[in-house]
DNA sequence: ACGTAAGTGGAAGTCGAATTCCGGTTCCGA
DNA sequence: TCGGAACCGGAATTCGACTTCCACTTACGT
């Protein structure tokens, strides 16, 4: 459950090498690396997901690397720095997030949409509080930039949504709305029934009886 | 209003020196400390509040020392390691909190006494979201137990007396009420507007419409 | 099957921050 | 006013991570 593979953008595992060739310029395009680096690379980021989700930020570079059964020079030929390691998690994380809001957002009902929403989330929360801790304060000040942007925009076209139905009081900004998720985690973390945290918030954010 | 001096157990200041009398047998008794030791101990709190408020609780030692306006020795003299600081303000932090509660325990109305206090933690939280952010987690780990429990004790007892009147949804136990608070700091300290989310809080704790 | 560039492990180097130590300084009682 | 025990400050020590480095293995094209 907790492993998210995803293959985002695909493998540019083509026949033609492209040697020094003049093909994309300075991008970070496709690097044919060799099968077992790839192969190790995944088993670093599911070994960092799971002993950071128990032992939190500051967890040791070189308890994640045994737990990926590689040397910590491994870890750091993917991750030049611990801080991009969690940066690769949190970007990984946000897009997850990005994913499930999306699929809110193409939904019919909007109302119920946001309601579904609302409760699946509190469920993931309280299905990897560690994570969820650990990506509570972090995210704000390293990578993750253009993610969190992404999740943000779609987050507000659900909200919009929302509040144009009415199932949502019309006082509260998106970024209300994200602190209000943000202790919706600590919540869930320091005592896990989620339902009924779930069910309160979503009493709480109606609209209020005019 | 920082200072909470407290001079307990009196100063045995007795004529006879005791010297390796059987006096109080192991018992952390009176300490007839110098005065202008004492007033560093406070100074040295108050400076530890201020900066583990703005750097959070991994500030260094030395720093907290300098803004005291004393060398880190002093500082070590009050406080053998770090974490015998940070749990000591821990304490404090928690005995004022339990001060609250129990003023609104002895309020007329329940209902209203607990909407109060409420909001009222809400704008503390506010207007000190360094702390706050600082012992969201810490105090479970460390001392503090004693406090953590007489608080905890008080809170049920607030609880109890708005659920009894109906103000408050019946399912509801102290453990949520605690972790809910977590949650409403957690969501104050990302976007500050408390009165929107003590409103919001009010609003879904309120028993539901059967 | 071979050569070699890419990849690997983990010991050793670095560095930042907590904690200790001790010569000098101050309160406080007589 | 004096003596000395209590206290100070802050340099030096310790300790625990992160990160670097390099001799040794592999995967993989030919």
């Amino acid at each position: 459950m907790t492993a998210t593979a995803h293959a985002t953008t695909t493998a540019g595992r083509a026949t033609a090498p492209v040697p020094p060739a003049a093909g994309t310029p300075v991008e970070a395009a496709a690097r044919p690396r060799r099968g077992d680096a790839a192969r190790n690379r995944e088993r670093v980021l599911a070994a960092a997901r799971e002993v950071f989700a128990v032992e939190g930020a500051d967890a040791q570079m070189e308890h994640i690397a045994r737990h990926a059964g590689v040397g910590v020079g491994t870890l750091y030929r993917n991750f030049p720095t611990k801080q991009a390691l969690i940066a690769e998690l949190g970007r990984q994380f946000l897009r997850d997030r990005a994913a499930v809001v999306e699929a809110a957002l193409v939904a019919p009902d909007p109302a119920a949409a946001f309601e579904v929403l609302i409760r699946s989330t509190a469920r993931d929360m309280a299905a990897d509080t560690g994570l969820c801790h650990m990506f509570r304060d972090l995210p704000a000040e390293h990578g993750c930039v253009a993610e969190m942007a992404g999740l943000r925009s779609l987050t507000a076209g659900l909200l919009d949504r929302a509040q144009a139905v009415g199932a949502v009081r019309a006082d509260l900004t998106v970024d209300d709305f994200e602190a209000i998720m943000t202790g919706l985690s600590a919540a869930i973390t320091h005592a896990a029934n989620w339902e009924l945290f779930a069910d309160m918030l979503l009493a709480g954010m109606r609209a209020p009886t005019t």
